[in-house]
RNA sequence: CGGGGCGUAGCGCAGCCUGGUAGCGCACCGGUUUUGGGAACCGGGUGUCGGAGGUUCAAAUCCUCUCGCCCCGACCA
């Protein structure tokens, strides 16, 4: 390719709009463009990059005996009340009308599609396993689209989906999976964790997300340095210590009330009344769905909400308003609520307030706490759950080691899925007895643009992005510095020419600009081989070869250029399979 | 959805308070000189001042509505 007919747009300033540095540098690079709030365009040198890590996907997913299919994107609205989720998918989905007034959707994801298709198709145990595939675009009206690429409203996605006989056999599909995932990653030249994750809207009984370590990301993810445990904070959980509980002791102290006039958060009750804020027990009234719940947490710990979405099997935890808040605990009592005489509710505590004594709560009074309350005592001992958020240094679920808090992007998520949705759409097969049996599945996604996002975040310095071997555009520049001396001109021609013949992806900067404005460019763009051309080392038949990564240089004859660039190539896709 | 901010040339921004010829830097186009890390000079403005309505002799500027975008929050009991 000539970089004049390339169609590259590089920009020197960095965009007002980009806030992470994968955004500003594929900005910067000239390889996307934004149409409206996470929707974008792909140039040509940014979908040179989409369409390198969807070989790679490809090449694996194959590998591993899936077979690549296209779904629609325009999904009838029916399919999904079938399987229940279009009441249940909220207003991410977005849904539209054909001029019947037919209801439809954009597909954000494809279980209702596949599994109408396979039910259709599959009668035998003989058809199974199977496993398929697409990349595909995606819709999501995300509520905040955000950093580019990586949280956008339409974006590429490969999703997969594993149908097997019975648990045995989907149970291979999803350790398969995991290992195809893992290829991947590493293939793409990306550090990648798998860690467990809840299953949100997709459903299933287990899931694993494979996450990229940057502090850009937007997951937290609590791994143990310990051992192998890892878990997205959402789902993770800590070794909780087995203890009696305590039913009278010696040490209680007499509740009381104390005027705490508009101190409500816990910060302000604990530095007020002197005492720490794990001493502080905050109640939160929730609504999980219809029902409204109190929940006692400690004050220095933070509410899962996913725990008590799974606990309770709401789709939706809401913080009650005020006035639901007011109907239960009294008038003007918001801010000072407590599980004290509190009636008409059902109270869960989180295991963080199982074991202390004498602590503080709201009184459900306006300007009022009590102080030295005790279970049993002062107010029934409610049902206690694992409702917390893990922080740094709880003990492992498994080993009791430390946790680690770190941040994450999430590129991959595999789920097993069971039967939930081959049952609601029922797709079955006839077994070896004649015996009709439910599919059981797993799904398999990648998001192909925030693949390309999180390399970046991982590997770019001052000058611009490093792109891997395996998913760079192009995977050699050839620079000649002085495109006005003919010298100069002609020995780069050749060298490009003699590359290209040679199979490699070579970009060569034919512009007349000045080699400092080419240089900048080639470091944006993150070409990993340069080759640079000029008069100096030409004088000694040779040139200069670069590795964007380490800044190392060297000198080659012309000669040999080819043959070494060739070498240092292989090399590098060689380093990262 | 709540709070805050911003829409003026391709990009980054000033001008708005206090109404009166639409501006700066970069980019871009033409020319000359330059050529190993984002050149210098000369010439060129490429604009629906987000949109609609209103006030006014006169609106980028004041008022109303509206659309879009960005940031924060949505863990507060």
């Amino acid at each position: 390719m000539r970089f004049s007919e390339a169609f590259i747009n590089t920009v020197k300033e960095v965009p007002a709009e980009a806030e992470v540095i994968s955004h500003q540098l594929m900005l910067r690079a000239g390889m996307i463009r934004k149409l409206a709030a996470g929707v974008y365009t792909y140039l040509p040198l940014g979908y040179r990059v989409i369409q390198k890590i969807e070989g790679i996907i490809r090449e694996e997913m194959n590998r591993a005996g899936a077979l690549e299919v296209h779904l629609p994107v325009l999904c009838p609205a029916e399919l999904w009340q079938e399987s229940g989720r279009w009441s249940l998918y909220g207003p991410e989905l977005m849904r539209l009308q054909d001029r019947h007034s037919r209801q439809f959707c954009l597909g954000p994801t494809h279980e209702e599609v596949i599994t109408d298709l396979v039910r259709r198709e599959v009668r035998s145990y003989r058809q199974l396993p199977l496993n398929l595939y697409q990349i595909q675009t995606k819709f999501r009206d995300e509520i905040r689209p955000r950093f580019g690429l990586m949280r956008g409203r339409e974006f590429i996605m490969k999703d997969a989906y594993s149908f097997d006989r019975d648990d045995a056999g989907a149970e291979i599909s999803y350790q398969k999976m995991k290992e195809t995932y893992e290829r991947i990653f590493r293939r793409c030249g990306l550090i990648c964790k798998a860690v467990e994750a809840d299953t949100g809207a997709i459903g299933g009984s287990f899931s694993h997300e494979f996450m990229v370590l940057a502090e850009s990301g937007e997951d937290r993810i609590a791994s143990c340095s310990r051992c192998e445990y890892a878990s997205n904070v959402e789902k993770a959980t800590y070794a909780i210590a087995d203890k009696e509980p305590v039913e009278n002791s010696t040490s209680w102290l007499a509740m009381q009330p104390v005027s705490t006039p508009e101190l409500s958060t816990v910060q302000e009750v604990a530095s007020f009344l002197g005492v720490s804020p794990s001493q502080v027990v905050k109640t939160l009234l929730v609504l999980a769905d219809e029902q409204i719940l109190a929940v006692l947490i400690r004050g220095d710990q933070e509410l899962n909400e996913v725990k008590l979405k799974n606990l309770t099997a709401a789709t939706k935890i809401s913080m009650a308003s005020p006035q639901v808040v007011e109907s239960i605990t009294g008038p003007e009592s918001v801010g000072f609520s407590g599980p004290v005489g509190l009636s008409g509710v059902r109270v869960v505590a989180d295991y963080s307030v199982r074991d202390i004594e004498n602590f503080v709560v709201g009184a459900n009074r306006k300007d009022t706490h009590f102080i030295n309350v005790n279970w049993g005592r002062d107010c029934p001992r409610p049902e206690f759950f694992d409702l917390r958020v893990v922080q740094e240094d709880d003990p492992c679920p498994r080993c009791q080691g430390p946790l680690k808090i770190s941040r994450g992007i999430e590129v991959g998520h595999i789920f097993k899925l069971g039967t939930k949705y081959s049952k609601a759409l029922q797709a079955t097969y006839l077994d070896q007895n004649g015996e009709e049996k439910t599919i059981v599945m797993g799904c398999y996604g990648i998001g192909v643009g925030r693949t390309m996002a999180a390399s970046i975040e991982q590997n770019h310095d001052r000058d611009g992005i490093i792109w891997p071997m395996p998913i760079a555009p192009y995977q050699v520049m050839v620079l000649p510095t002085d495109t006005t001396d003919k010298d100069i001109r002609e020995a780069a021609e050749a060298i490009y020419q003699e590359l290209l013949s040679a199979g490699l992806e070579v970009i060569i900067d034919d512009r007349e600009e000045r080699p400092g404005v080419k240089f900048k460019d080639s470091d944006l763009l993150g070409i990993p081989v340069r080759i640079t051309i000029g008069s100096k080392s030409l004088k000694q038949n040779s040139v200069e070869i670069r590795i964007r990564k380490t800044g190392q240089v060297i000198q080659v004859l012309k000669d040999q250029c080819r043959q070494k660039v060739q070498q240092m190539v292989s090399e590098m896709l060689e380093a990262s399979s």
